[in-house]
DNA sequence: TCCAAAAGTGCATTATAGCGCTCCTTTCAT
DNA sequence: ATGAAAGGAGCGCTATAATGCACTTTTGGA
């Protein structure tokens, strides 16, 4: 999961919930700026900034062991 | 995914892989002090240590919509 | 038992994520 | 076509993640 990935990912949920990225980042508790960054792909989010739009867009972090491409 | 169950995890994982915690603070190339903190669930973590772990350990972070418990 | 390796922690420093402010660009409904 | 809403980005500040060092505690094999 690279910045680009995680920037998409969470772009493409939140235009799903049909929310502006003010909203969200109002809902998640969180600066405007530091959301667009993300959603970007040019930030380095920590966990708990990960965290925040995770429960706002009803999401979840998960760590899977790696499964070999069959 | 909290500190908490972030570090259990990785502590679990590298248990199981049978290396120390020096060896996979130099192989996922961060500080043994940074590692220490994580597996204990007192860091917060950004996303680039935590891929650097994951590539060590043969996980990986992954985002899912959230399922309703049935 | 005991001791060496491994793990945990306090402290200080450095690098950078998060942030607000401001302004520019893009999008899209009228 | 055009204006308002939405999105993007430069700048500088603050909070804190990442780090190394030194030390203590825990663990497990001989």
């Amino acid at each position: 999961m690279h910045p680009d990935k995680l920037g998409q990912t969470i772009k493409n949920r939140r235009e799903i919930l049909a929310i502006t990225q003010r909203d969200l980042a109002e809902l998640s508790n969180m600066g405007l700026r530091t959301l667009k960054a993300i959603e970007n792909g040019k930030s380095n989010p920590t966990l708990e900034t990960m965290n925040k739009l995770m429960d706002v867009l009803g999401m979840e972090l998960r760590i899977d062991v790696r499964t070999p491409k069959v």
